[in-house]
DNA sequence: TCTATATTTAGAATCGTTCTAAAATCAGGC
DNA sequence: GCCTGATTTTAGAACGATTCTAAATATAGA
């Protein structure tokens, strides 16, 4: 499967959208492969970059970039929200039960919901969400 | 589809759980198909066959129930988390991404997790997530 | 009934997030 | 290059949800 294109470049092309000098340092705290981040950790790497960044500024941008649609959260089990920069492709996700780690996977196989079971829905995606423990964990039980 | 056998009654069998009358009452709120409900909601349903019951016993009980799994926390989309009673029984999620209600369903068809895409993980569990609109939400976009 | 333990409770404290209003920055027109 | 109005950032206050604390109450078992 291709790399997908990074946050920062999707970002770059919007025109909807100023990429100001914070908000790059926030949409580069979500670089790599199963970033899958909280608000918090987002501080803690913008500030890397930007030691002045405001706590405010963060929440503002996280919460501006989901309305865009370029960030999607995600509420896994316990804790504080994480936000998942992947979303231009469709995934699943395999989360631990024991430290709340989140990787982006590909599921084999198909589901559908069948119309009985749609309550009048308009069914717009789906994601399957699988759940376990991670070699760590697994050996910390 | 055999209905379920209740929250109440599983909690009944217990033995190293004191089943007291504040503890059912919290149990009995979520009597019923499709409930997946709020701390708030669940005050407000304990309160009316006990009025006098406090929040810190809702807070503390709900919490009890999520260790012993007998509820499982839902974090879906927006708002704060919904606890589902129906932990007895595979089934999925069908949740409106407008007004965040969730209904429980049974996808057709299999999904599994490819050896290479676990990362080590061992797998225990899975459900799939269907998102969209309810016939409400529908009309007022 | 007595005693030790478990449970409940009100209210304070904490935590994550949002709000507010002032300061800083920026884009576009001169 | 400088105004000017609009946008963005910011510190700190405010807010809402949840947890904590420590005292009161209820319970099980002797």
């Amino acid at each position: 499967m291709a790399p997908p294109e990074s946050l920062v470049e999707r970002l770059r092309r919007r025109t909807d959208w100023r990429l100001t000098a914070q908000r790059r340092v926030v949409a580069e705290a979500f670089e790599g492969a199963h970033v899958h981040l909280t608000a918090e950790e987002v501080l803690d790497r913008a500030r890397h970059r930007m030691p002045e960044i405001s706590l405010a500024t963060v929440y503002n941008t996280l919460n501006e970039l989901v309305a865009l649609g370029e960030l999607q959260p995600l509420q896994s089990g316990r804790g504080r929200p994480r936000y998942d920069p992947n979303t231009a492709q469709r995934h699943d996700h395999l989360v631990c039960l024991g430290c709340g780690a989140i990787h982006d996977v590909h599921a084999r196989g198909r589901v559908e919901l069948p119309q009985a079971e749609r309550f009048g829905h308009e069914v717009v995606a789906h994601e399957t969400i699988f759940k376990g423990y991670c070699p760590r964990c697994r050996r910390d039980r």
